[in-house]
DNA sequence: TAGATTGTTAATCGATTAACAATC
DNA sequence: TAGATTGTTAATCGATTAACAATC
């Protein structure tokens, strides 16, 4: 099995697998680890597809850029691939994440316990309210945007999650990047804006009904 | 100014505008708001295109589906054209959205304030579990599922964001299509498979993390 | 008018799919 | 072996971009 697959990072130019099957892989994982949680063994590129939604062409090109990773006439074990993905994403490990921000949402994600058995665990709590300041959510306390720089270094965090209110989002932000995060999840319904290297990702519930709207019915509430 | 522009919908077969456009008008319209709240009147596909990491030309020919909305020499009048999205994406209204599942997340979607002003409302917020129905989130009242169905008929709900634990997903994603529900935001890390003309999309925090990390230096904690 | 910016065209670029030889 | 499914190629399809005439 020789991999062709060399990872694109930022001191390479030319990254040879497209980020829209980067993207396409932990959709694929998330899959995959259900089905093994279900006890299935093998699978293969139709099934997997049907699932998703996507044509078994696409899946079998996705893997190729990384590797062989089934076997003709039977599929893939659905235990290696895991394993295999898990290694390409790295996510074969827990990174530790910073969350600003200990409002409604943060409280929720910070209680969440679906982050640790797929490669991440929040680490910190953060906001500059006082009276949150001191406060738990989930197993953490809340501290200060103060102590962020120090617990970001002590844990060598590199992704944020930032779930602070708009019109701060920006700020906090700057503040994420200079002490050392390249990842940052925004929660805050703006586009930021950021230097070459930092890679933001965004959730902003309503950009989805936006989306969703376009092709409904209007038969919606006048207002 | 003579419209080309044709709703795309379940009985039209030919969609002539791509969904990945569709999906980028939300951008566009949540930048021209906040322009808009600062007091800009006037704005341009260059300066547009700047603040959201895309081009100029892209702007203008997914505008360019819809209609013509700028100026030669000018550029775009920042309110005219946050009417004209609004009304292309059909949200110059309130949508009413079922809530189904009051845990941390439920709290915190029935919580969040910036749903109104971008065409949104929950209307009702239901749960199974005993201990959580009558409780208040936000300023409604969590009721049992046996409601749901007689509450999206009476507001004739459209949209339903799905907020309950993984392992219940599916099934209540089943009963939200049966009683009428076309378009899904689900919260859940799984891909429902639900009949055709009915539009899931999804939010997985987990997703994106795992998209950052195949870019990042590894130097997680080892486990 | 001169300068700026649109809307549109055509070229380029990239992603998806169909098909099939290889092979388990 | 016969049947099934991979990995890969080449063709198709679709999206982005550069360039510019039109025009405010």
């Amino acid at each position: 099995m020789t991999s062709k697959y060399e990872r694109a990072n930022a001191s390479d130019g030319q990254s040879r697998i497209p980020d829209i099957v980067i993207g396409r892989l932990p959709i694929y994982l998330r899959s995959l680890k259900i089905l093994l949680s279900q006890g299935q063994t093998v699978t293969n590129s139709q099934e997997l597809g049907d699932r998703l939604g996507i044509s078994s062409a696409q899946i079998r090109k996705d893997l190729s850029h990384f590797g062989e990773f089934g076997k003709q006439g039977t599929g893939y074990d659905v235990a290696y691939l895991c394993k295999q993905l898990e290694k390409i994403l790295q996510v074969d490990c827990i990174w530790p994440v910073v969350l600003v921000g200990a409002g409604n949402l943060g409280h929720a994600l910070a209680s969440y316990a679906g982050f640790e058995n797929r490669g991440f665990r929040i680490v910190g709590v953060f906001d500059n309210q006082p009276d949150k300041i001191g406060t738990h959510v989930g197993s953490l306390q809340v501290e200060p945007l103060t102590q962020l720089p120090a617990h970001v270094a002590r844990h060598h965090c590199r992704i944020a999650i930032l779930a602070v209110p708009t019109k701060a989002a920006q700020n906090v932000a700057n503040l994420l990047v200079e002490i050392g995060i390249k990842s940052i999840l925004c929660y805050a319904p703006i586009t930021l804006n950021l230097p070459e290297g930092i890679r933001v990702e965004y959730i902003d519930p309503v950009i989805h009904f936006q989306h969703m709207t376009y092709y409904l019915e209007k038969d919606c509430l006048k207002t």
